[in-house]
DNA sequence: CGGAACATTGATTGTGGTCAACTGCTGTGG
DNA sequence: CCACAGCAGTTGACCACAATCAATGTTCCG
């Protein structure tokens, strides 16, 4: 079943990305709806084919490794474009949906096809895949330098941008506690002492069912970029 | 100063991303070569520029925290393509030289040009960024999950990838222990200790200058993909 | 209500960070 | 030629901190 508004016009855009799809002319969204399939995912759905394209709901890409260890490598947001496929395919990745949302499957082949032929789609989807590859890399920067309580600051910042409501300062919290610890390469345990870290300090506060009120914005801000370093506590 | 043979015909091709750029129409080139000058860069340069395509050495994208922690979020090989321009620019990433090598300094408007009006550079360029990103989930799934000693096995086949005699066992390890740390998100000690315990438990030896000779490359592979995880020592 | 899954809290341990000292190498200059 | 400084790398001792293990709380189902 095909989507003729697969960007509903009385949802709100959450994020610059959705603009950057608006902007495409409309003969190539002709083109591109006629290899859309939209579908509504679960958490812990895994969708069969190959590209994507996000319309809402937070969805992953998870690696497993051979013993069981499992974690998820990056966040798709809403209007992002993904192409699971790989020349050298060592280690596969699957998308799995962390909060419910919608997307839409298109057709490899064909969009592959569309790419030549329409120079603005090739444009755009160049554009994504280049912004995703570089919140990849921010995504790196901070697993590799960043204590556990600065991976949850910017966790945070990061989850409120797909939001609507986004100058304020409440939220629902879509992610569950488990998979945040797989994104940010820790334990659930460390992820709980950390949110309750945050409430102690009056970072934030959490009210039930994932509700997150944060309270001292700048305070996150500067934790979330490098505020409490690892160190030992010589006096 | 353009260069018209940026890849020349007698250097071995050490990658199959590079490749994927002799498939390129000779016309893509000649347009390509237009806006396109070539250098070399020694450890620590910072190329100018915003859009690059390696030809050899070691580059890496280096981020860095406000109070001074750095990390090499990315490695950048031969045949690579990098855009360094990002729509968002909260973090800003550079360029930096790992292992000397040449890289070619593309004119990024007059590429955004080209992309429109050559699909068959867009479609490559848009591969290559694909193949980038993957890379990128892979290197944040471990650093997400890997021990130091798994880290270090698997940055040890990554570099051993871009030489030339891959079949050999036998490379030089042309980056340094502090950069290799720093892409892995560990200390040069540690670096220092797994490197020891790699050779103690006879899974390579090396010689001085940077000599790497791989002696179990079985063993080093399985170590790599998940062969030693935490766990408590209850027997 | 029961049961399962998720989340939190506590106690303990292993491990990688931290600091410091030392080695080996290279280039510089007297 | 040696003395010296400077830097990358190594090794050792110690300890802070996140993982682990275990138990309890909470939420959300049928």
């Amino acid at each position: 079943m095909n989507d003729h508004q697969p960007f509903d016009a009385n949802v709100d855009i959450p994020d610059e990305t959705l603009q950057a799809w608006s902007r495409l002319p409309a003969e190539s969204w002709a083109a591109l709806d006629a290899i859309i399939v939209a579908s509504d995912a679960e958490r812990g759905h895994h969708p069969a084919g190959e590209t994507f394209l996000i319309v809402s709901g937070i969805h992953g890409i998870m690696r497993e490794m051979a013993d069981g260890r499992q974690s998820v490598c990056a966040l798709a947001f809403p209007g992002d474009y993904l192409d699971m496929r790989r020349v050298e395919h060592e280690q596969e990745g699957s998308l799995v949906t962390l909060a419910p949302g919608r997307l839409l499957e298109i057709d490899a082949e064909r969009l592959d096809a569309l790419i030549v032929q329409d120079s603005d789609i090739a444009d755009l989807l160049l554009t994504l895949t280049r912004e995703a590859f570089a919140r990849s890399q921010d995504h790196c920067a901070d697993l590799a330098t960043k204590t556990p309580l600065e991976l949850l600051a910017s966790a945070l910042l990061e989850l409120r941008r797909q939001h609507i409501e986004r100058e304020q300062d409440q939220f629902t919290l879509a992610i569950r506690r488990g998979d945040l610890a797989q994104y940010l390469g820790i334990k659930p345990e460390t992820v709980s002492r950390g949110f309750r870290q945050l409430r102690t300090e009056g970072f934030l506060d959490a009210g039930g069912n994932g509700q997150i009120s944060i309270l001292n914005m700048p305070g996150l801000r500067m934790l979330a970029s490098g505020g409490r370093p690892r160190r030992s506590t010589r006096s």
